[in-house]
DNA sequence: GGGAAGTTTTACAGCGCTGTAGCGTCGGCC
DNA sequence: GGCCGACGCTACAGCGCTGTAAAACTTCCC
């Protein structure tokens, strides 16, 4: 099977020929470029509504090189923090003038790894990559002949970069947890092995947090989950809960790990928030749907991408300077799992934004 | 601001000088096209290794007319149902030897409409999109330049459309919670307004099947959300109960809804599965996180997105046929919240399966 | 040795658009 | 009145690749 030849469409030139007028005057119009005199303009778009023509994106494209077009590579566009992220990165690339080409690295450093590499050449103006297999040292290696823009903890410092202040969040929280009568904070993550995941800022975030409160470290539990799945957690905190552990608070490294949290709780007859309090991280909307509604530190995912947006588009129109690292705000959103016993009601936001 | 010049990139022309051959040599090499010998393929492959040349995608686009690219169009890439298809939309599409252009619908009509128009014209070989708002013959109407498949509930005949059974979905749902024992099972939908809703085919999935089992009509209840939120759903439920709707199981028209009605039982104090069923649909994987665990229909999404890209291929390349409609299969997720009493564990896989 | 038949390679004209250079024309100003 | 600059528009050469037609080269056979 081969494709069909193109059917014919009409061409720039076609209105040309139709209007009396150069090849160039139209593209004038259509751009609506200076030094076309109204009476020409007038003219010139009678003859391309009534030929109904539209200008060839690719012909343009080739012409001037740019694309307007995005690559944005997420681990796995169904997990509900990257989807959220993809909406409000495709909500607002055409303020930027861009359109976004899907990308899926699905957890292998490989792929992150092509994202990055020019297999899009000629396809895409930039690059927002979200890594979390790559290390910086290997994204700081890497021959990199598009404008890039790392979202998430692993960036060089070469590279532009947008997130939210982890250990400030973190520190956030057990704040949190410690003003609502909490004393024995476990933390739920996973191993820390490679400097590109987000567990290390937020276990750093967890300590920092209880070194301030003179915490001692028999006070203390990092847990650790297999992956990142909800039965990974369920199992991590059953075991741990099994062998006796006691604790009156959990702050999980995400919203996944807190409602496997919350399963293992209730198998273990643990009740939230009244016995244990239960902290997520993204604050995605499927942990708003958990019993009892998750608590979780919120980033501001509309500004994490229009602030990645704006790097990208800056690289892309020329900037040639040092890597720019961004914080964007955060909060913490408190709600049932978390609230002091006793204490129902609606969400509070506890808003403890800082910028970069 | 305005972009930098393209930087001097290695092109096919230079390429075929460093190896003494023609343009077209290379691009046959390039292309691994017949009729070039070993000899001269080695020759310009080190060529093109020696230089670091990559085509220029834009270019070739232009050249051949196709883009090898696919506009999908999603009402909102965040619900986790829509978030579920385009991860399986983008893992299957670079089979067919397409990347996946995303595009948001965000429920409104005009850009659903914008989606068909080819303001895509040179950017996308074809289109899938997954309509709510615009209705069959709406859709009809509308001029296509572009090869378009249509996913979800809502095409006139002459489109290529993919979709599950839905009225067979809905009846082996009923029949489902009466084999468990239930009697008094009420349907939770949206406003049937619109044939471009999902509702429609379930709701008469759920009176056809109840017809068949002899339920009278007095015995059945249709309850309406006001929109797609957990909350409307959980509203909905709360109300009826409130004024007294005695039921043994809820079938939903899709998994929020569901998820809205464990909490509006949870908070009339009936048990799930014990006093009432719950039944959610779509299998998003949220759904899975609630408690108890949500049985649901579940289609077979993998099915979907490759049986839709095989239809959007087949016209990309050509066919000029009348309109497909694929039926995918589905199966029923059975999960705790439908459990007769008594009978926990895990979930059971009922197949229910349809071909079309 | 001369063609026929087939294979390999080349030359070049597009694909549809934009950028640049340049040509008239007009008004303003010395 | 003549010159200059600004304006409005045109002509045309690319952008980098592919498809076609034809040239060049082999091989094979009589």
């Amino acid at each position: 099977m081969r494709p069909p030849g193109p059917q014919a469409r009409v061409r720039l030139v076609d209105v040309a020929a139709h209007a009396g007028v150069s090849m160039k005057t139209v593209s004038n119009v259509v751009h609506d470029n200076p030094h076309v005199s109204p009476a020409m303009r007038a003219r010139v778009e009678r003859s391309i509504d009534e030929l109904g023509y539209r200008p060839n994106l690719t012909a343009r494209r080739l012409a001037t090189g740019r694309t307007g077009m995005l690559a944005l590579a997420l681990p796995e566009m169904d997990q509900p923090y990257y989807a959220e992220l993809a909406r409000h990165v495709a909500e607002a690339a055409p303020e930027f003038g861009y359109r976004v080409l899907m990308e899926q690295t699905l957890l292998s450093a490989d792929d992150e790894h092509a994202a990055i590499g020019s297999s899009q050449n000629g396809v895409v103006d930039g690059i927002l990559l979200h890594p979390v297999r790559l290390t910086p040292e290997e994204i700081g290696a890497l021959p990199r002949d598009l404008p890039l823009v790392l979202l998430g903890e692993s960036a060089p410092p070469a590279a532009d970069h947008v997130m939210i202040d982890n250990v400030a969040a973190a520190r956030a929280v057990i704040q949190h947890l410690v003003d609502a009568g909490r004393r024995r904070i476990a933390f739920l993550g996973t191993v820390v092995d490679q400097l590109s995941d987000a567990t290390a800022p937020r276990l750093q975030g967890y300590h920092e947090g209880l070194d301030d409160l003179g915490t001692p470290q028999a006070d203390r539990c990092v847990l650790v989950c297999a992956d990142y799945s909800v039965e990974a957690s369920e199992a991590a905190l059953s075991r741990a809960l099994a062998d006796g552990l006691q604790i009156d608070a959990v702050m999980c490294r995400e919203d996944r790990f807190a409602v496997g949290a919350l399963r293992a709780l209730l198998r273990a007859g643990r009740r939230v928030p009244e016995d244990v309090a239960v902290v997520g991280w993204d604050d995605t909307e499927p942990a708003r749907w958990s019993h009892p509604q998750l608590s979780s530190v919120a980033p501001d995912k509309r500004a994490l991408a229009r602030a990645a947006l704006r790097l990208l588009h800056e690289r892309i129109m020329g900037y040639q300077g040092a890597g720019r690292h961004v914080l964007v705000p955060h909060r913490l959103v408190v709600r049932a799992s978390s609230q002091p016993a006793g204490d129902g009601g609606d969400a509070v936001d506890r808003r403890t934004s800082s910028r970069g």
